[in-house]
DNA sequence: TTGAGTCTTTTCCCTAAGGAAAGTTGAACT
DNA sequence: AGTTCAACTTTCCTTAGGGAAAAGACTCAA
């Protein structure tokens, strides 16, 4: 069941773009909302799709990730509740590059470009909100190529699990994510991720077990993640 | 010498967002105009630095790099004469995430944020240029992610070949491009590059010389570059 | 309780990538 | 013409990363 429009109403209000614009303009925007619900695994556009859509995530988890030709696949990263979603395609009628797909049962609101664009343009505050959100997307994509293009393997693990343990902190942190959940987010192979998960245990770093991690000297792995 | 503020002026219109504004705004914005001439081999900014400006490069040529803490380095992109940056630190405060050096003597005009924000927020047809731009960064970095992720070091160059034979569109290009700046643009190594090209000079993919390049099997070249 | 299926872990092995270092060529300058 | 310098080229060697495959552990459902 739909959330009620009021309930729209509110996730707008803290949402960057959308919270700019008018009392007025916004009840339009809940108007033209299109609610749909998704099961764990679906797809809600492939990469090289074009997709003008705005998207706005009310209740689940999305995952955004590129696939390579032969089937490993990047996660550039994973879209939360409250988070909101502006397709390159809005802009530039280019393909999609990445891929969205479900990981938990999600509750989205949808609009297309021709819907919202009309009523965003007329806002150069929200306008500038969209510049901020674009710039940031920049910044992630420009970390990760640095990352990917520097960093070994064995760091970006080493920062993965600092987030991870940023998020929680709690030094006993459950394994919330698969090995090929790290895997894809760290560009390499679930293989991969278990095996230097192991190095670590060695070293005394961390303390691996089937359902979680525990950190045990935060100071090494801080060090193994690089400058 | 600066060029006249008639020949910025020009120039100004056939750049995005600069040509949505009106005639007047575009003569505010020549006035405030600061310019400069950079000789080979110097820094406009560094990775790291807060740097809220727009530039606009009138001529020569400036390479956009990151670079790693063991003094490798990775090119994001060269910029153009012709071609205007807008640092992400206009629109976030953040530190640059690359480098602006000069690989060919230079003549730039600048802005400080504080100068051309208030001019360009008013208008719509503005930002919305700006955020094409913004998208047209994200696709660079996206795919020079899913590159760095995906394809091997061979790839990738053949994927550079074909650029710069589409630019020049002759079978025989001269080596413009040191090993050094291939090895950044392509986030490998220089003696890499030298070792591949000479492996598609085998291949019979390709002539190489100390001064020029000739390709032979265009096909064959494709073919390498990858899906 | 058993079995199926899905993750995880580990072993073995192979290859792409890069570091070090020395040799080669070409261009530019005197 | 010779000298110098920078860029290119090649060789040798080391290693990080990943593919294949099989064994172990947990979960869920019948």
């Amino acid at each position: 069941m739909p959330q009620t429009k009021t309930s729209l109403s509110d996730i707008l209000l803290q949402i960057p773009v959308f919270s700019k614009l008018t009392p007025r303009q916004r009840e339009d925007i809940v108007d033209l909302a299109l609610w749909k619900r998704y099961d764990e695994g679906k797809f809600l556009a492939h990469q090289g799709d074009v997709w003008p859509n705005i998207l706005i995530l009310a209740k689940g988890l999305i995952n955004v990730h590129k696939l390579s030709p032969e089937g490993r696949s990047l996660g550039a990263w994973r879209l939360k509740s409250g988070q909101v979603f502006w397709s390159p395609s809005v802009f530039d009628d280019g393909p999609l590059p990445a891929t969205l797909e479900v990981r938990e049962p999600s509750e989205v609101y949808l609009w297309h470009r021709e819907q919202l664009l009309p009523i965003v343009r007329l806002s150069p505050e929200a306008m500038w909100d969209l510049c901020e959100l674009l710039t940031e997307r920049i910044r992630q994509a420009s970390e990760m190529v640095e990352e990917l293009a520097f960093q070994p393997v064995a760091n970006r693990l080493a920062r993965l699990l600092m987030k991870q343990y940023q998020e929680t902190a709690d030094i006993h942190m459950s394994r919330s994510l698969t090995l090929d959940e790290m895997a894809t987010m760290i560009g390499t192979t679930p293989v991969m991720v278990c095996k230097i998960l192991s190095r670590f245990a060695g070293e005394g770093i961390i303390n691996v077990s089937r359902t979680e991690f525990e950190i045990i000297e935060y100071d090494k792995l801080e060090q193994m993640a690089g400058p």
